[in-house]
DNA sequence: TTACTTGCAAACCTTTTGCATATTT
DNA sequence: AAATATGCAAAAGGTTTGCAAGTAA
């Protein structure tokens, strides 16, 4: 389990400088956010906030997790399927991922000789690398807990 | 530059397995889409058919691209900008993209290293591999090659 | 009090679909 | 002639925006 307190003050830090304002909206979502489990689609997101605050308009959710992202605290990913998912940035850490195209599972994977390897291919390419997006998609092996995953879903 | 007689002769045979029609506008998006360079978004490609033969709609562009991709005569690939783009697949080729956010420049990379890399990940992670899709982000060394880029975009 | 936020609905964009008409085989 | 394809316009799905009303500082 990761601890919380740096992004809520990174977050509260961004809402100051910015002179923008700490909303009770801001923070159920931020809330919800970061009690989730990771790579949370906003439809998701929006019914776990839904939960402990009615009436929160998806517009708000859209608007907040934009917010996050440009705060340093949330990082916006898209693995295809039209769902834009976010998950918490924990200091230090990166990773990419593997995603199960039958049940839609997401595992998370760190390799540094991948990382390493694209330093060398970027500069090789004549860029200066930013960031990258690095997504494997594959069955699981365990085809009873991937069918079951499947059955739950719908 | 690369021989595009197999790619034509493999979308012929899945036509004629699948009782489907080789009509004057299949034979037009073709042909603009193998003589494009490559990464070619939507717009692009309608515009370039439309060059050849106006009137052409852009419902038929995305059913096209959608059974050029079912014959595997065409990989889709999505960089994140909102736009779906279709390049040509060439027998036992496979590479990724670099792509730089400021003109938005692709080029493509090869790295065997990285590939088998995978292979070994999915295996740990309990995944059998099926693809992947990796995007490195970056910019440009060379800053004014990519100005002049950005600056043709608009 | 002032400026920022919210919720709603409408607008947007890209992609898909229904259907009558046209084309290929 | 039978079946598939096309073009149009409408629908769909996800995301953004304008605006009047609400809320934080």
């Amino acid at each position: 389990m990761q601890n919380h307190t740096p992004l809520r003050e990174q977050l509260s830090e961004h809402l100051r400088q910015n002179g923008l304002k700490n909303t009770r909206q801001r923070q159920v979502i931020l809330d919800a956010f970061l009690s989730s489990e990771r790579h949370m689609a906003i439809e998701e997101l929006l019914a776990a906030v839904q939960n402990r605050m009615s009436g929160v308009g998806h517009a708000t959710i859209y608007r907040t997790m934009k917010l996050f992202t440009e705060a340093g605290i949330a990082h916006e990913r898209r693995f295809g399927d039209g769902q834009t998912r976010y998950e918490p940035v924990f200091e230090g850490e990166h990773h990419d991922h593997l995603i199960c195209e039958k049940c839609g599972l997401i595992v998370e994977f760190e390799d540094q000789l991948i990382e390493d390897r694209q330093e060398v291919i970027a500069a090789s390419k004549g860029f200066r690398l930013t960031s990258h997006q690095h997504d494997i998609f594959g069955h699981c092996l365990d085809t009873a807990a991937c069918a079951a995953r499947k059955r739950k879903r719908r």
